[in-house]
DNA sequence: TTTCCATCGCGTAACGTTTCGAAATCTGCG
DNA sequence: CGCAGATTTCGAAACGTTACGCGATGGAAA
């Protein structure tokens, strides 16, 4: 048999004191004399008594909770910003609700439903849906702040990394080594994130007058598979490249693979970009040349400013954008 | 200027109805005429009227939200824990509230002090801490499932894989090419699950009468780093192993790098055996053999035990232990 | 027409807090 | 000793729901 939690009634009773004087205590909201905030305090211990969230919220309006959505929490980027966020978040003592799309849109919008239901003060997101609509929500005062992938058209807060910068200096990279035939393996161009990528590249080839040839783009699903087929078909071909700009790990994984498979030596007969930094790069092999993001940073930015809002800032929407740093290691190498 | 967020109440006065119909309406919770219930669906859809969970959930007692404490979100061994128990929560609307302790003891009790005053329906808990206690915390009703890591003396549920088994079978598929000389570097024996490991790495051992050198074990730290330096140190000593049995997957990264600079070749000079099985091991140099765990199943079934509690399931607790997979790459191979 | 039941709708008391204004108590000074 | 003013404490009304039990309605049986 177990007694129900206790509440602020009880602890008021056994500190002979009105519920109010250990609210007070609670909050430090008034001043209470000495010996009662003991007792209080006694009382609190011997009950083994904490607060309770839920009754607190109702009555003010506040959480002390947001909610992060994003697309895939098994693509190690996104753990990395949710680490960041979360350590911003608690400093703010702030609890985080995690939600994960599974690049699913339907999933998205259920769950910011869900997270409107749970009275969150505000949520991060990285959108699944590149069409979205947060409009709705940012005007019902829902302090939403996106990041990574931003939504066609949005007006709000947004903290990303400079994608076409990043790109762009992948490809002035290959470019810097001879490579002329430079092919482009991007991710589903819908995205924000992989259409600046695809832009950057596409200026730093214009900029050295190189041909951008179709038979070297390909634009699609981001899956390993796809990255692994690409590669056959684009290994085998007659014509291949001399290096490759790769803005996905997936598919970079899978044509990493179907390099090795077809004998392909890398960086001798072809150069390799990828992009993200984790701690596997470095340890694979060839080690490999990514363009880095700031993944921590990102999700501390993008939850400090969220904090801001929810504590009322109302100042003009901000675009944070921050650089990614190209690591030049072994998969890169001049054009022979 | 914003109207705030509508209550029953609104919902009520527009459709003509009382609070109490509204509410009969949303729960399904008595039977409505259908001309009353069409005017109030009418009406909650015309304010954009979501309920308030929190409300809700003072009354009830039940937040339908779950917390997971984990010690590091960025080792990709638990996000895929994470995708496994998310989904099983969303499908019986369940909201997950994530917890990382970074490895941090302190940070773990808090985060349990946290989702407790979070009124949270139950708790999923990778524990950090191998010494920790949650008697208490189940003794006040308060619902946990242990994954992964199992605190010492832990009798609640609890839902494992096989360490021992898939040490054993690692080492065995080792003495079965023929080595005998065969190191161990294991993470931190304080957690149940590198303790089992080391345990079934020694049975196999024993059982084929071979040597269990010191100089060929190694526990510690669970970093790339610390894997480099045993590395250096163990492939440079005179007699060194032909093979290794690497249960961290960090370890085991920085243990590879210091073959490869040290010219060793894997397999046919040293073999490696690694532990969890993630999207890159696959695609690395060599390809690598590891003991894989059925993380996404780990995390479900884990969740789906916290769901019996949480719907009032009293039975005695349940410890479940999945069998881990021995998945032979090329990093393995005949002795020389 | 009256009586009886089933059906459906509603009033209202919680749930555990915070907060505000009023009551109680204390302090110091004339 | 009395009183004003400052300080500390308290009572009670919300916050948005759920759920209990009573009252109203209406059709069928008598």
């Amino acid at each position: 048999m177990h007694k129900k939690t206790p509440t602020m009634q009880d602890v008021a009773r056994l500190a002979e004191v009105s519920i109010a004087t250990v609210s007070a205590v609670i909050n430090k909201t008034a001043v209470v004399s000495a010996k009662r905030s003991e007792r209080v305090r006694k009382a609190m211990e011997a009950l083994d008594y904490h607060p309770d969230h839920i009754a607190r919220s109702l009555k003010t309006g506040k959480t002390q909770t947001v909610g992060i959505i994003l697309p895939d929490v098994t693509n190690p980027f996104y753990p990395e910003v949710i680490t960041g966020a979360e350590e911003v978040a608690h400093a703010n003592q702030y609890s985080v609700i995690l939600c994960n799309t599974n690049e699913d849109p339907v999933q998205e919008l259920q769950q910011l439903n869900i997270l409107f239901g749970h009275r969150v003060d505000g949520v991060l997101i990285g959108c699944t849906d590149p069409a979205i609509s947060l409009d709705g929500l940012t005007r019902r005062r829902f302090p939403i702040v996106c990041f990574d992938r931003i939504p066609h058209g949005f007006q709000g807060d947004s903290v990303t990394t400079d994608n076409f910068h990043g790109a762009y200096e992948a490809t002035r990279h290959l470019i810097s080594l001879g490579h002329e035939e430079i092919a482009l393996l991007v991710g589903r161009t819908e995205l924000s994130t992989h259409l600046a990528r695809l832009e950057g590249h596409r200026k730093a080839m214009i900029e050295s007058r190189l041909p951008i040839l179709g038979e070297y783009s390909f634009s699609g699903g981001m899956e390993v598979k796809t990255g692994h087929e690409i590669g056959r078909h684009l290994l085998e071909a007659r014509n291949r490249p001399s290096a490759i700009f790769c803005t996905n790990n997936k598919l970079l994984l899978g044509f990493v693979t179907a390099m090795r498979e077809s004998g392909v030596h890398c960086p001798k007969t072809i150069s390799v970009v990828g992009y993200d930094d984790f701690a596997w790069t470095e340890n694979f092999y060839p080690r490999l040349t990514v363009v880095a993001q700031p993944a921590r940073e990102l999700g501390r930015r993008a939850m400090q400013q969220l904090m801001k809002r929810i504590k009322g800032d109302i100042s003009t929407p901000t675009q944070i954008t921050l650089e990614p740093e190209l690591r030049v290691r072994d998969s890169t190498g001049p054009r022979r």
